[in-house]
DNA sequence: TTGTATGCGTTATCAC
DNA sequence: GTGATAACGCATACAA
């Protein structure tokens, strides 16, 4: 394959010369500019990134902070970072998974000032409401440090991309497949959520709202605070006092709790079950059939987007266009095969 | 990060005997090769990829091969390789995108013969029962050529890996979603295939039988070529045969005569319609609400996969262990952003 | 405005 | 067995 040498050669300059036109470094004559982008054009030169790379001595440093505490979803997406980061190391990036107190801006906001006095070239963060997080991101990209918005965004602030779904989708998603499942007959959903101050949740909702209405009608939404004993007691108990449901779509965490209460239903017409994140738990209770379908964030593709999204980032090769995350639906038959962790080799 | 030459400095040995050893080429005292690997260890040494492959000018070349004519399925993933094609020559692979007649085994093995003696490392091919074309791979394999069948596999023969779904998982994905579309009723399935004789479709009609029955029936399966013009006036006789039709599976292609007949279909309450492959017209149709699902093989993650097998196959990192592609499932509420030709601007 | 020279970390070759 | 060293293609400091 040809190099700058060949084509700054052919052109009649100097490797320098080319190098500046290649690189729109400026302080080029016209004339020789356009020589050296002609022989570009007749040898076919393609810039050789690995050399590129090695001359530069560049290595990324990146950062993942995921609220700490046991969840199984955020336990899945670590698992995920960390093996991505050990799977970088040979690209020469170095990928810190870190983790905070969930539900503490103020927290999350130290955390990010140490790791951009360190020199971070770029941080994923799990984006909430909180305002002053907003404002740590507009310092931390006046410094120059990427940042990524991940499953859930900062609404007004000014981070440099947000990977993750439309809750509004999901939710939609959610509510044709409940629909589906009525075949056209009346029906009564029951609406689980952690909270319905939470954005996502109340996005989720929304988004079936819009999709089952005139068809389908909704029971009061419990709020299971994303705890699964909470969740069993309170489904336990909506579905006692309203025999007419026939659905439920839970919007967040806690379904551990959801599907104990559905095993130990009676009879066989239980009513259809949709809820999110393929985690451990959730798998098991679609292959025993005691759910229906798992509507799924894909943190792997989130992971992956990150990465690729902090690196373009550092390069400054310019702004991110992520497209949305689609909300990927699974029912027990086209379930991926259950990742392990590569070190414990437990299921995750 | 630490270099080679720190290694081979902290261990006591010239730069060479360190690299006889990372790269296990002998004929090193094993006294000085615990040392190596004790400075590798301590210094945490990590090979830089950029750097080897410089000095080694590696130029991957490799070829995809699709069948020619005309079928929307079929653009779409010529679309996807040639995107990737312009994409990878900045890490210096050469991916050729070509089309042979389709079921033409002679045709193609005179092609795979061609590429292999103009030196291609690896090669895709999507697979079919021929005979001759699994005696073609194994000829092609001992000449050291990579080969990974794609969407359909060559049964028996020693292909590298497979990249596609397993049909019987995308039946059996349909057969749930039909059966919760049924909502517990009875009802009667119209299977659509292209030939009974095609083994992919066999195999997606059997997952189907598979999970549906005891509770829903089958009607006869209609044979449609894969053409739109007999699918259309096959499905319109079925359905007006047997009116006690509730769901439509369609596993093959010429989906457009499919959906020609539900759109003149009277009455709001037509089958439900489960089909194969997101490409233009089965997207139009699942947004007009013509078709309820569409399970698709994922050709992105297809090709991707692809790309890095034959890379990895190239560089003798030893063989592949593919799990199969997960079919995904798209109802009109979750469907991804519809992808641009590059070039064209044409929606592919 | 243009040109020359050096180093990045590996691989591979040749000499000891 | 071991060691020195010339490429590889690019970025960049420096010279003209």
């Amino acid at each position: 394959m040809p190099t700058l040498s060949d084509v700054a050669r052919l052109a009649g300059v100097s490797y320098a010369t080319a190098d500046r036109v290649v690189n729109a470094r400026g302080g080029v004559a016209e004339k020789s500019a356009r020589r050296v982008r002609t022989a570009i054009q007749e040898l076919g030169y393609v810039r050789n990134v690995a050399a590129a790379n090695l001359s530069q001595g560049r290595l990324y440093r990146f950062a993942a902070i995921l609220p700490d505490g046991s969840n199984a979803f955020f336990d899945r997406m670590r698992t995920l970072f960390e093996n991505a980061a050990s799977g970088l190391l040979v690209d020469r990036v170095e990928l810190a998974v870190e983790a905070v107190a969930a539900f503490d801006p103020a927290a999350l906001n130290r955390r990010l000032q140490a790791l951009a006095d360190d020199g971070v070239d770029g941080i994923a963060i799990v984006g909430s409401d909180a305002a002053e997080v907003a404002d740590a991101i507009s310092a931390l990209r006046e410094r120059g440090v990427g940042i990524i918005t991940l499953v859930s965004d900062v609404p007004g602030s000014d981070r440099d991309a947000y990977v993750g779904i439309d809750n509004a989708i999901a939710g939609r998603t959610a509510g044709r497949l409940i629909l589906l499942a009525h075949g056209g007959r009346a029906g009564r959903i029951l609406p689980v959520v952690g909270a319905l101050s939470a954005r996502d949740h109340a996005e989720r909702l929304a988004g079936l709202r819009e999709v089952v209405a005139g068809t389908l009608s909704l029971a009061p939404e419990i709020e299971g605070r994303d705890r699964h004993e909470v969740v069993e007691a309170q489904v336990s108990a909506a579905l006692a006092a309203d025999p007419a449901i026939t659905a439920i779509y839970s919007a967040g965490a806690g379904n551990a709790g959801l599907v104990r209460v559905i095993e130990a239903l009676e009879g066989d017409d239980r009513p259809v079950i949709v809820l999110h994140e393929l985690v451990p738990h959730t798998r098991r209770a679609l292959e025993a059939g005691h759910i229906d379908i798992v509507i799924d964030q894909r943190p792997e593709e989130g992971v992956a987007r990150v990465v690729e999204g902090l690196r373009q980032l550092a390069d400054r090769r310019g702004p991110i266009v992520a497209e949305p995350i689609v909300p990927s639906i699974y029912v027990r038959e086209n379930l991926p095969p259950a990742p392990n962790h590569p070190e414990t080799g437990k299921t995750i």
